[in-house]
DNA sequence: TTGCTTTACGAAAACGTGGTAGTGTTGAAA
DNA sequence: TTTCAACACTACCACGTTTTCGTAAAGCAA
């Protein structure tokens, strides 16, 4: 077991100063070229490496960006920490990944746990309990330490920072509206509690969609549910009174839920039951019928926002005290992706 | 922008030593309880946190571990990130995620990049390229400078180092026993190209179970498949030919694909073809019939790495140069969840 | 020889922390 | 008065780098 070599064990070995040593391995002119090569070689026999940590120390940069989201066993989100690490990699930065488990106090324990100098800048998602409670301290916190902060998806007005959103309003309007161009009158939205800022936008969407085409909105067709489990019943006693003819679901585990519990009751999808979905994960496309849904690239909005991250990181290190704090907001564009589950 | 403040900041504004800051704050009885009051409050109001990347490098310990996995849009990739996470927060530790993308030369990167220093061990799962290749010399390097590294899944014999894995095989053997059980003869393999070890595994599992049967094993219904996409035209054609009446997949999008493609064909699952998947996943549950897997919890392999992981890193603490390296290898395990797609 | 420039290297500070080993002052016991 | 402990605090070192500044030796012209 060979522990790593360090400057100085290579320059006590050869005889030298440190400052020898840096200089020769960053190819200074200022040390002949005898003793660089000699250095040169020795450091490439023992494979060295300079330690990380010690430069991040240094350089008050440690080349990593955290990612704070609130689960990780989930389509969306894996995608979006795929789209984050590409661009992180070619750019020479690491992620570190921490879970809030849509959890207020792991949020909060988590940022301060990374902000403490392990990493450069922040990556995050709002878990749901922080979105409910509106308590941001912790994000304001690191803001005004001077840590650029990138919020996607779950994001809020009340901090000012640099977003990647999706517009859920218009996007779950395109929705509605293709569900009425197909005919359908009787269209249920099944959504979150509303407190999940997407939740509220996306409901948006589908109550303007219906007003703009002159069907009236029915609070009786929002069903809104907080546990999954709990779905399959709720939709089961209102597919009896056979109360809509299609439905728009917030996500595609509803979704799915939904076309199961409609085909055990013999009821046809799409015919007696056209089923949309807000995003585009795997369900939706292994599903029997699969599932037309609104595709929300989650790659594509992970490289948007490293991109965003990285920027405001090297521009930082240009004029170091310049705050020119011109955030923006990205809005990265959905499309309908049209499958069985509609006609 | 107030940025973070540090010890030197402090004992600058109280005039007093560094020292005397740094060990108010930890409550030494060296410190007078007046200044250490007055320290105390002061740190307090300032939000004083001590430097993570200091720290570090004065500990020599990053209190982070390195995840090394082929991709992370996965489901089984994903809880066992999950399942690391969980036990790393618990004992204080952070995890930095890199993924290899299934390529050699992006594992050998992400390594190489993260072992110097910026993480205290690793957790990892071989890309595909890395299996094929048998070059592991990344890893034993990486284990030679004293870092430990436990492998989960993807694991090979040529390296020494605590692993985790399920009992591919044996899995295998109880799926396929379990559709000879319910009287299927002719039962196909969809998997992967084989130097993937876990698939070589199950297949021997699956040829084991054959043979402790008496029904002869046959070549032909050995289906290889590199390429998803391709999965569905060979799948069809042998459907075709009525050769087989059951399949034991190696993963869930195999599965779905078979029984997406016998459905279009008029088969019903499972009375024309049963189906029975490796990993249970998201898919297999929401499928349409729901598929019958072999759960591999990717949580509890998760749970298990971690914590190996850090009994070794918290081991090595103690007595420094003793190296009792007794690696060990952790098998999880499986067990089948019937569904629909099996009678 | 003196004075000046190169060449080739070394010393030391800095990044932020924490532990060990002092140091100087006070007060009390011998 | 001397001695010695307790107290309250400071100095210094180490972790591994990079970088600025300094300087000795050598070379060269006058």
């Amino acid at each position: 077991m060979k522990r790593k070599i360090t400057l100085k064990q290579i320059a006590k070995e050869l005889d030298v100063s440190i400052s020898t040593v840096s200089k020769s391995l960053r190819n200074s002119l200022e040390i002949g070229e005898e003793t660089r090569e000699k250095v040169q070689a020795f450091a490439k026999f023992y494979n060295y490496k300079p330690n990380n940590i010690a430069l991040s120390l240094k350089n008050r940069k440690t080349k990593s960006i955290g990612i704070i989201i609130p689960e990780i066993v989930h389509y969306f989100f894996s995608t979006v920490i795929n789209g984050i690490e590409q661009v992180a990699n070619e750019h020479g930065y690491s992620v570190v990944i921490c879970l809030s488990d849509d959890s207020f106090d792991k949020e909060v324990l988590n940022m301060e746990m990374l902000a403490n100098g392990s990493i450069d800048g922040f990556i995050m998602s709002l878990s749901k309990e922080t979105q409910y409670k509106g308590d941001f301290h912790h994000i304001t916190e690191v803001i005004n330490q001077g840590m650029p902060v990138v919020m996607f998806d779950r994001v809020t007005n009340d901090i000012l920072c640099d977003k990647v959103i999706i517009d859920d309003k218009s996007a779950a309007y395109e929705a509605v509206q293709s569900l009425i161009d197909s005919g359908r009158k009787k269209i249920a939205l099944v959504t979150t509690v509303d407190y999940v800022s997407v939740g509220k936008l996306r409901t948006d969407g589908y109550e303007k969609a219906l007003l703009d085409n002159g069907i009236p909105f029915n609070e009786d067709l929002i069903i809104k549910i907080e546990d999954v489990d709990t779905c399959e019943i709720t939709i089961s006693e209102l597919l009896h009174a056979r109360a809509f003819d299609a439905v728009f679901a917030v996500n595609e585990l509803f979704a799915v839920t939904i076309i199961k519990t409609a085909s055990k009751m013999g009821l046809k999808v799409p015919q007696d039951l056209a089923v949309i979905a807000f995003t585009d994960g795997i369900i939706s496309k292994y599903s029997t019928p699969s599932i037309t849904t609104v595709s929300q690239s989650g790659e594509k909005m992970g490289n948007k926002a490293a991109k965003m991250l990285i920027e405001r990181l090297e521009a930082e290190h240009e004029d170091d005290e310049e705050e020119n704090e011109n955030y923006t907001t990205e809005v990265i564009e959905t499309h309908l992706i049209k499958r069985e589950s509609t006609d």
